[in-house]
DNA sequence: TGACAGCCCATAAAAAACCATGATAACCCA
DNA sequence: TGGGTTATCATGGTTTTTTATGGGCTGTCA
């Protein structure tokens, strides 16, 4: 398997440890580094996350642009864009022995995760949601498609 | 590639010492050479830092597309541009036996570094910040970047 | 001689590795 | 198909290791 599917819910325990859910743990199996990237979604209150190898792929990539551009000074200077700017918010969490990962408390408290986690599977990545939130979250976004299906079932 | 992500705040002691983050010193890990290489940055008030493989790989590519131009006079006797005054400027900081550097005076002071320095990762290199002062500039980026993410969400 | 860089050692706190267990899901064989 | 067995998983606690941090000691070079 290489995406991430379905929902789980899971506990957060005193040390602030989650198990990543063994399905998304098979995903990033090839990998050799074992854990995954996690920062603070900036669309939603959630944590957004994904395999290293992702991470690796997009820091080459722009790594590769900017010096075969010739753009030095891009590599050397500023920092006001996406990707340095989620390099500074990301953060590496590693599997322990049991495939868990340790929440920062700076990421599960902007998300408002305390004793649970939702690990929601997007595709390429998932999101960490505390549970009520993802649930509220999760209603509104059915009826925003209901909505729009009946929209375009009587316009057309 | 490792790249160094994440953000950490650590203490300068008394004679100017700060831990390297063991993360980011994992990230060097690989190099002969054990230390890094700083210069105050350009573009923002804070120190700018990489691993001295990445300082020879960014050489190595500047010569090629120098000379690739046929500018070999630039390649051997030019010093007034960009890189080259970088270089003039760039500080190399060896590890003590913990993982430690000592921040030249002159780059705390123009980053505004006294008891405390923040570590910020962006890649392919990191700087190192005076902590409110990068509070601010981090609080102003994530608010940019969440705008620009509302707009292209909308105009989809 | 006196500031300073390079070492070495010590320690508290935080992180990682380790081991144990109940519950559930997968499997196997009659 | 059903019942027992095994493997996997999520979870909890304990022990060991790593880190960040502080201080001291020695040589060196101005």
């Amino acid at each position: 398997m290489t995406a991430f599917l379905s929902t789980f819910v899971n506990k957060v325990d005193r040390k602030g440890r989650v198990s990543v859910p063994a399905q998304f743990r098979a995903a990033l199996s090839d990998a050799p580094y074992q854990g995954i990237i996690a920062y603070t979604s900036f669309a939603e209150q959630a944590i957004d996350a994904f395999g290293r190898s992702m991470l690796e792929e997009l820091n080459r990539r722009r790594l590769e642009q900017t010096l075969a551009k010739g753009e030095f000074e891009q590599a050397l200077l500023g920092t006001n864009n996406f990707f340095d700017t989620i390099m500074g918010l990301a953060h590496e969490l590693p599997f322990d022995g049991e495939g868990r990962i340790v929440l920062p408390s700076t990421l599960a408290e902007t998300a408002g995760i305390e004793d649970k986690a939702t690990f929601v599977g997007r595709g390429s990545r998932f999101q960490i949601w505390a549970p009520e939130i993802f649930e509220e979250h999760q209603r509104k976004a059915v009826i925003t498609l209901r909505a729009k299906i009946q929209n375009s079932e009587n316009s057309s």
